[in-house]
Order: C-alpha cells, then sequence, then structure tokens
DNA sequence: ACGACTTTGTGCACGGCTTCACAATCACAA
DNA sequence: TTGTGATTGTGAAGCCGTGCACAAAGTCGT
C-alpha cells in the first residue's frame, strides 16, 4: 500500500525529526535502523514510526529495519530536500538579526539570501552576509534571488501588510512570528510562530497544577 | 455544563489567541462582543469559539454576546494570568539576546530574570538588563528569582545537560529552542521550537506544489 | 532445509477535535 | 405582555491521529 499518495500533515511534521535522527545515528557506521531505534531517537512510537514511513512508500526489511542511507534519501525526496529555497527575512530587528545569523538555516537548505527593513540606516548596507533592502525592492527582491518563503520579523502593526506585499510579490510560503492573525490566500502556506502564546500555555500550566496542589 | 472542569489543550492553546483579540476591541469603547466577531478576530471558526468558551463556564448572553471585561478577566484567570511567571533564558547567543532584549515577554508577564552561559566574557555581568550568570549557579538562581520557566538556547549538543540542571534545579517548564530531542520527567512540561523543522514543513509543501503542477 | 527469532506493515478500535445545525434563551420594541 | 430578532450552548456526526496487537515476511544459525 501507501506509496506516494497523499501524505498526513501529522506525518510531514515529523519527517524532519526523523532525518534528523538518522544524522545522528550516519556516524556510527551502523547499515540499519530499526523502527524501535528510529522512534527512541526521535521521541515518537514505534508503530508510528512504522506507520509515517509506510506512507512514504518507503519499505523496510522484516526482521532486520530500514536501510539507513535509503530511508535518509526517501524522507529527503518526499520533503523536497534536493532543492534548496531561499529566504527573505522582513524586519531585522532583535530577531531578525538572530535568524538572519543562524546557520542551521543554511544548511537545511533554507539560506537567508536577503532581507527587507524600513529603517534608512541599514537598508543598503549587508548584515551577517544579508543585503538589506527597502520594502518598496520587495518584488525585486523576490524574482532576483528566487526567493521562495518569507520570514515575517516586523512588529505586529506592519506583519499584515508585510504579508501582503510577500504575497504580492508572488511568495507562496510564509512564516510569522508577529503576534496577530494573518490572512494570506488560500494557496499561500502560512506557519506563526507565537512565541508568547507557547508562554502562556505553559503558564497555564504552571497555574493548574499550583491548584490542584492547594485543593 | 462545563464550568471548572477539565480543559482541552487545543483549547487552551486558543486562549491567548482570544484574549489578544479582546485587547484589539477594547479600545473601540464596544462592551460586548458576539462569538462570530471574535473568530474573525481570531482566525478561528466561530462555533469552536463558543465551545472553548463554553469549557471556561464563561456564559455569554443569548441574542447579545459576550461582555467584554468580563470575558478578559475570565480567560486571564483560567490562564493564570494574574500572576507573573519570571524567565530564565540559557545561552545567550544569537537567539538568546534577541529573547532576553523582548519586551513583549515581560508585558505578558513572563519578565526573563536572569541568563546563564558559559561564555566566562558574560558571566557576572548585565545584558539588556538581564544578569548572567554560570551555569553551575542555576540552582541558586531558581530560587532566588523564583525561576518558573526556562529557556534552552544552547547548541543543541548543550540541550540536554542544561534541561537536566534545569530540572534538578526543580523548573517544571522548559521552552526549547535546540533541533534535539529532549527526555524531561513526565511532570515536566516541555514545549520545543523547532524552527528549521516548521522550514522543511514550507519546503515539503512548496515541493509537492511544484510536482502537482508538473503533473 | 528448516525452525527459531526478529521486525515490519497494517487492520482495528479508541479518543480527541472540529463542524454543523438547531433548540433554548435573552433583549427589546410595540 | 407578547412577538420578533439575534445569539448562545450543545447534541451528534464525521474526521484525523494514535497505539495496540498480530499476521506476514524476512534473516540467521544449525
Ligand atoms: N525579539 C524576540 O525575541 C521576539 C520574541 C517573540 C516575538 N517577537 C516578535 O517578532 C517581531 C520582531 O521582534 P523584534 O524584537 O525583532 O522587534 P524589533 O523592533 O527589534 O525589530 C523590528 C524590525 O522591523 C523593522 N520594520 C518595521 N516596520 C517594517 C516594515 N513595514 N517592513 C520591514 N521592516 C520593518 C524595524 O525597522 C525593525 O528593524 C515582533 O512582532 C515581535 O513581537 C520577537
Ligand atoms: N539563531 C537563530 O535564529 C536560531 C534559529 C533556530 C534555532 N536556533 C537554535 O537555538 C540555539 C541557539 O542558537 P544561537 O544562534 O543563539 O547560537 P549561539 O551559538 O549564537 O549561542 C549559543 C550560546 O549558548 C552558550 N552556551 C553554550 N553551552 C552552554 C551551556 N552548557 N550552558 C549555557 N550556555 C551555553 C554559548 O556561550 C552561546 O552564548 C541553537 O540550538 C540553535 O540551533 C537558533
Amino acid at each position: 500500500m501507501a506509496g506516494s499518495g497523499h501524505i498526513p500533515e501529522a506525518t510531514v511534521a515529523r519527517l524532519p525529526l526523523y532525518l534528523r535522527a538518522l544524522d545522528e545515528v550516519a556516524p556510527s557506521g551502523q547499515v540499519t535502523v530499526s523502527s524501535e531505534e528510529l522512534a527512541d531517537l526521535s521521541g515518537v512510537n514505534a508503530a508510528k514510526v512504522r506507520k509515517d514511513l509506510s506512507y512514504l512508500g518507503t519499505y523496510g526489511t522484516r526482521g532486520v529495519g530500514y536501510e539507513l542511507d535509503y530511508l535518509k534519501f526517501e524522507i529527503g525526496r518526499a520533503l523536497g530536500l534536493a532543492h534548496t529555497w531561499p529566504v527573505v527575512v522582513c524586519g531585522l530587528g532583535n530577531l531578525g538579526r538572530a535568524l538572519a545569523n543562524h546557520t542551521g538555516f543554511t544548511d537545511a537548505g533554507f539560506p537567508v539570501a536577503a532581507a527587507v527593513d524600513t529603517d534608512l540606516d541599514k537598508i543598503g548596507t549587508t548584515i551577517d552576509g544579508v543585503p538589506v533592502f527597502a520594502p518598496a525592492e520587495l518584488g525585486a527582491v523576490v524574482s532576483e534571488f528566487e526567493i521562495a518563503i518569507g520570514v515575517i520579523a516586523t512588529p505586529a502593526s506592519a506583519a499584515q501588510a508585510v504579508a501582503d506585499a510577500l504575497v504580492g510579490a508572488g511568495v507562496k510560503s510564509i512564516m510569522s512570528f508577529a503576534p496577530t492573525v494573518l490572512v494570506v490566500p488560500d494557496d499561500v502556506e502560512l506557519r506563526a510562530v507565537d512565541l508568547a502564546t507557547e508562554l502562556q500555555i505553559l503558564g497555564f500550566h504552571l497555574h493548574r497544577s499550583i491548584e490542584n496542589a492547594e485543593t
């Protein structure tokens, strides 16, 4: 079964974890991995690992496990890892600079090729090897650097306008750090990373455990 | 029904969104909000909003909507927002500094009270108003500042050791940015924010839409 | 060649989340 | 007081993801 059919979203979200786990095993010279081992390394259930991999059409060998190199290749292919997707960072403030300076993204195939900011002092300069442009130049930047992904790291008040500009420039994938609801067309993939919300969820659990302790 | 019973995790994750949406409405002088309006502002389905709010035991008025101030109070109470939860940032590199310098966390009730780092040049100094300590001092720091949440922004290779140290110091909530699997006891709440994985998920969709276009 | 052992692939049942649809309920005007 | 219009609260159905459990299928030692 399985094969190149539809891959569930939950599975897609775990594929990068498997890939990372495999990279940790590789140096050991090991040739195969069992679903159990992969499960331990990636922090998920072994049955889930097997079901996930079955969606790729990747077959392991019963009694042995999965061939390491082949599995890495298959997961990488499913994720489209052969391609590199250049990123533009919008808003080079505290967070934007940290992102631009991060080498891990380039290593994963997502080089930060350019940035845009409204700050006149930054426009025209190169920060951490990343050239900075004015927002008005976004369209040209997207074509020039073949930008595939836009990262929004501006204040929340500017986020929707930046998102609109990215969409207008033809960008189909956006990752936003701005704590606000963004509206984008259906064919644009939006992932919102909301750190304050993450903290509030932690706060909720802290709060509740205290309440329960008092009871 | 409902009341102070168990609140589903999915609902908890949306409560901060509602709170943010309500803060946007407040200045308008409006007294009540309908579930529909709240749904638009927070980007979720109206029925979901009503069901979520019903878990809080917060009752709106049929034909009218929810009283704004009362709703804000109730959601805030459910999230434990009365309390402030001091945070320690572990690893003051690119990302750690951005986090430490971010005012939004303090505003939301999560002040960055202290940081730890192995860099001898940083230990003993104050960066962006945050005092920096050596990892060995973590236990003392946690008691001294009544730390409730630990944020891990060290290289992945050090993340598990830092997590262990946080757990050892009695911290029950951890937010990690390190791209690695962390193991913590059951009574410790761990939220892993993996930006490279987020990008890879976007990459997957880009990859697939290209594939489909070719077919 | 064969049996013992290992590990995969998946059918199935379960639980949680989402969404629809609508009766119940309230405000308010006449 | 009664009718009208609006909006909530929730039962029920459907969907998706999880995890168990086990037959199928391979390896390996003898
Ligand atoms: N710093 C953090 O650790 C952190 C944490 C969580 C969330 N965030 C969110 O990330 C976003 C950025 O945070 P920050 O701390 O880097 O803010 P910042 O104020 O340091 O930086 C914002 C940058 O965006 C630029 N900018 C403003 N309007 C712009 C526009 N229209 N187009 C392009 N650039 C524009 C500014 O010039 C500035 O350089 C905010 O929405 C913030 O809430 C930040
Ligand atoms: N910078 C980013 O935008 C970004 C994006 C995604 C993920 N991350 C992840 O976040 C983490 C931090 O990234 P960064 O760019 O800030 O790295 P960095 O190298 O700039 O900073 C790491 C900091 O941690 C300190 N450190 C090292 N070992 C430590 C220990 N045992 N205890 C305390 N402090 C220690 C170092 O002295 C340094 O200051 C990494 O795991 C990285 O993969 C970063």
